[in-house]
DNA sequence: TACCCTCTTGCAAACGATTGTAAAAGCGTC
DNA sequence: GACGCTTTTACAATCGTTTGCAAGAGGGTA
């Protein structure tokens, strides 16, 4: 910048104030500094500007990865929040910064907070960090979280109706006349758990008996979805349903009862959860609970630049939706 | 951190060489300093330190969105690369800073590196960018690019052999007896213009006419793609071979042949390019060109910081795999 | 000419780190 | 005690901006 004052023949103070449209520059000088900037390629620096006006022009995505995943690329679902997010952030003309915490250390959050390198964070799924979450919400105001809302949460939350949507899954199975459903997934994340826990309720409701034989932990890897998937089928080879915790996993479920000469949805009906991109496409196309990734994406970044605005917002809890394909119901 | 040389009553200097782990700094005052700097929580501000090192510890990662296409989200291949991106730079301990240029203007790629916010770069794609790449390529070397190859490159490029992608869908075409093959999608950006040139090469060697009706431009969007594929069928009736562009335009192919009636493969075989997650789990599962991304992204980020380093680096042509399956085979 | 007023511009102090160089401290030796 | 040597610490400049405040320029009026 010192350089163009000097060719523009004034101080940086004017070139500063040119570049920003201050008032106090006088038209005809600032078009002068403004076309000589141009002509030399200036850009401004915002580490310097950062710094100074404490102000950085970006929003941090943040993906706690807990005990639970590995890796990002594992679930379709980080990639589509991923890009949803950048979809909504660059809209605003904000840069966004990633960043994967796998695993998380105690303080990870608020070391991130205290880095100062975004005006405010979205935080992608609680993984097994709600105490960390609690702790910063209530001194970090520029925070929203997706996931489960959860009794006892300091911070904004948006996210799916969980429970009513591990309800919905089970009571669709029960309706075509189920009656040894199984779960399949790892219930210790909080959005997990309380689809679990719809899917115990409408159980109960209905009377039917829920065993462990029928509860089988799943992680979200094909890999260790197909072989939790064969573990079920070892364990309880009676079963004529199963729920699974993601798209992912039941797709994993699909190839295993293909392979164990099950056939869907005569033998076993599946429904999983999410409607991820693959969920329509698969063979029989799967039945699933939908979450509209595009309008949380939407939702998230809104309460969040409404908070950077000074305003509080309480988060919203999305309703799930029931999409009925062939592994549930044959044509 | 002038608080915590305070707490300690020693000089900030000697605080951020302790930090730093310096040698100047005596073992008992190190863990002194360390110690207090813990409890009292603080954090080194990334701003202050990337502006005096100019070293930020970050890599931009950059979608230049063309003419071509509109949103991030459209198509699986994006969401997927950004996802391995953020798993490879994160594992290296870099911070990930996401730019969607959409759509790009004149000079947009030297104003994202004279704004000095990352240490280095990766495009994603092309697009219609060629000459901007050229213009930077030459003067800021750690610059990375996911692609195609061209003949007056100046610029590190990894990517797959388009052309030999494209070949060998077609010659499968022709192997399994089509005559009649279309190609489905939008030519301009360089990696599809490639396996454009594949296809058109393969025709020509076994002496099948290709003509415009055959020749059908597809946005990578489902809904123009199923648009494309609908005006296809209507010119040219008789196709009984399409080779879709992406697997997304595959998919949509795959909906309307579906309800125009025709029988896959036995009518119209379908070939796709990518061999997304999707492909494996279609109906019928789909046959297609598969792209390691993994591989791939690993590749340029290992180019990446050996360019950091110092090293230069030539690129990487990668070699396609056709992966056949159902639409193309039926069992 | 002296004075005041308005309009522009420049000076200099931040923002929060790093680091070359100078100074201080500690210690052994003559 | 003075000197020199090594070890440890502090001073101050620097990275590239922004901005409160002071000062200069220009013009009108008494």
């Amino acid at each position: 910048m010192s350089d163009i004052a000097r060719l523009c023949g004034v101080s940086t103070s004017t070139v500063s104030r040119a570049l920003a449209g201050s008032p106090l520059i006088q038209e005809a000088t600032r078009e002068m500094i403004i076309e000589i900037a141009d002509a030399n390629g200036y850009v401004i620096n915002p580490l310097a500007r950062g710094l100074r006006l404490q102000r950085t022009n970006t929003i941090g995505v943040v993906f706690p990865l807990g005990a639970i995943t590995a890796q990002l690329i594992s679930d379709p679902f980080f990639q589509q929040m991923l890009g949803h997010m950048v979809d909504e952030i660059s809209l605003r003309g904000y840069q966004i910064l990633i960043s994967k915490v796998a695993p998380p250390k105690p303080g990870w959050l608020r070391e991130l907070i205290k880095a100062h390198r975004t005006d405010g964070m979205v935080v992608i799924g609680q993984s097994d960090q709600h105490a960390a979450l609690n702790d910063a919400g209530q001194v970090y105001r520029p925070l929203v979280v997706w996931g489960a809302h959860l009794p006892d949460q300091q911070y904004c939350v948006v996210g799916l109706d969980n429970e009513a949507g591990g309800r919905l899954a089970t009571e669709h199975l029960i309706s075509i006349g189920r009656r040894r459903i199984a779960f399949l997934g790892d219930a210790s994340p909080p959005e997990i758990h309380q689809r679990h826990q719809g899917y115990l309720a409408a159980c109960r409701a209905a009377g039917l008996e829920v065993n462990a034989r029928l509860d089988m932990p799943a992680a979200f890897s094909p890999q260790q979805a197909e072989a939790a998937a064969e573990r079920l089928l070892a364990a309880s080879p009676d079963v004529d349903a199963i729920f699974a915790a993601s798209d992912v996993i039941a797709l994993s479920a699909l190839q295993v009862l293909r392979r164990a000469g099950r056939r869907v949805p005569e033998d076993v009906a599946v429904v999983g959860f999410d409607d991820a991109e693959v969920a329509s496409h698969s063979n029989p196309p799967l039945t699933t609970v939908r979450q509209d990734l595009a309008h949380g994406a939407k939702l998230m970044v809104d309460q969040l630049f409404r908070r950077l605005d000074g305003e509080s917002t309480d988060g919203v809890t999305l309703p799930p939706q029931l999409v009925i394909r062939q592994s549930t119901v044959a044509r």
